[in-house]
DNA sequence: GAAAAATTGTTAATTATTTAACAAAGAGTT
DNA sequence: AACTCTTTGTTAAATAATTAACAATTTTTC
């Protein structure tokens, strides 16, 4: 049950999400085909996934909402909570942290940095923004364990080596430039350039099938 | 040749990007092993890809730089570009346009939506926002084939479907929400919360793998 | 000029992920 | 009580993506 396939976990925190919100609406059960509805993925995906978590359902009755949003919060969360530090807070960094704010999560983003002595010391919707180097001791000190690399993408590979130095055990990087960490750091990129030449490129084959 | 992985698709728009690159450095030839390593990515990969899309280098001397970057251009590129939409132009819709704004691409975004008054009219880094309800209109007259969504999520749905009706040809949603479209419309989404949930959870794991 | 080293291109094998198929069982219906 | 419908849970099959293996060939070295 430990080897659950990462396309499972990017799904079940989905589901959550979901289920909290059919939650909120007072709904106590759901079927599979329904969770399938919202994510516009097979029902059959859906059992696969709570299969592998080693949830049950009722028969003709579908999943207990409640049991199963706890379920995958005990899967995917910490007890504690994890904490979060964003790195460059230009456009996008100051976005996350400003969409981040008011989420209840167990992932609170507690820090910020960057090296531009307009933004040092400013506290932005709650967090507030350090020099980059007190890096390493703010993330010792506040125990962070996660930073989200949002400065241009010439200086991400300097950051990221600054936040492994900082003893950092994850890092989501959203530049467009791929940095190189250690095995032991989990490394998840994002770019959304390549995300819309991708559409581009499907629209621009659908089109000429079209025709 | 014509039925290339998605998987593929992508790191084409990346190798092109680390290209480029290169190409300024005046470096005119790279091994697939140099890509792998930008990419860290195995060299079995790239010179897979590359095969897929039918081009050859020269042993011992590895891939033209600019041919390369050519054929990649002629692969996931129109000749005449594309034009894109942003829909909802709050932090993160705005750090789009201002990030894309001065990228040289064969996309161009060239319209932004919103609902709110003191938003239309307004001109932001080179981009004019509209009102929602001029959406079709807009779309149809300036030759729109994608539509970013970044409206707070529960309006995602409506949007899509104002999208849907205004005849574009590809959407990438950028809500938690996700959104049901027709077949023939090329739908990406991407989900920051679950990226970081994601990294969340294999840093939990390796953490307790290691105590 | 023979041997060694490096590098591509491609087929085959492996691994990961999704989808299909279907048995089992609860709930309603006649 | 038998029958039908629905829905879960799971195994098996299919599809997609990655990695390994290696022949072919060019360059360099001796
Ligand atoms: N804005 C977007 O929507 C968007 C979209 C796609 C990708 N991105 C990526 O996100 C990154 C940031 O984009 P942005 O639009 O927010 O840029 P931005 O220029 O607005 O912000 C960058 C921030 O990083 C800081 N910074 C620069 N160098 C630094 C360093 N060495 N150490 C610490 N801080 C440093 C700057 O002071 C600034 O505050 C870019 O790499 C871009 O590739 C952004
Ligand atoms: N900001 C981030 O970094 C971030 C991160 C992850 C996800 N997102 C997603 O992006 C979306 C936008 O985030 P944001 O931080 O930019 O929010 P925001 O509130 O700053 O911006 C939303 C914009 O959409 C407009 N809008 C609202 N309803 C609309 C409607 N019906 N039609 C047209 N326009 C409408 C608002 O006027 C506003 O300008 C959210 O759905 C969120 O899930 C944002």
């Amino acid at each position: 049950m430990k080897n659950l396939p990462h396309k499972t976990i990017e799904r079940l925190s989905q589901y959550r999400r979901a289920l909290l919100i059919c939650a909120a609406k007072g709904k106590t059960h759901i079927f599979s085909h329904e969770i399938a509805k919202i994510q516009h993925i097979t029902p059959v995906q859906v059992r696969r996934d709570i299969m592998l978590i080693g949830y049950t359902g009722t028969l003709r009755k579908g999943y207990n909402v409640q049991e199963l949003i706890d379920l995958i919060g005990d899967i995917i969360d910490t007890k504690e909570g994890l904490n979060v530090a964003v790195v460059g807070i230009g456009n996008l960094g100051h976005a996350m942290i400003n969409y981040f704010n008011g989420k209840r999560t167990k992932l609170s983003i507690v820090a910020a940095f960057d090296n531009n002595p307009d933004k040092i010391g400013r506290v932005f919707s709650g967090v507030r923004c350090y020099h980059i180097d007190e890096m390493a001791g703010i993330i010792k000190q506040d125990n962070i364990s996660i930073g989200i690399i949002t400065v241009p993408a010439g200086s991400a590979p300097e950051i990221s080596e600054k936040l492994v130095e900082s003893k950092i055990k994850g890092i989501l990087n959203y530049t467009a430039k791929p940095v190189n960490v250690p095995n032991q750091i989990y490394l998840e990129e994002y770019d959304m350039i390549t995300s819309l030449e991708k559409v581009a490129f499907f629209v621009k084959t659908h089109i000429s099938d079209n025709s």
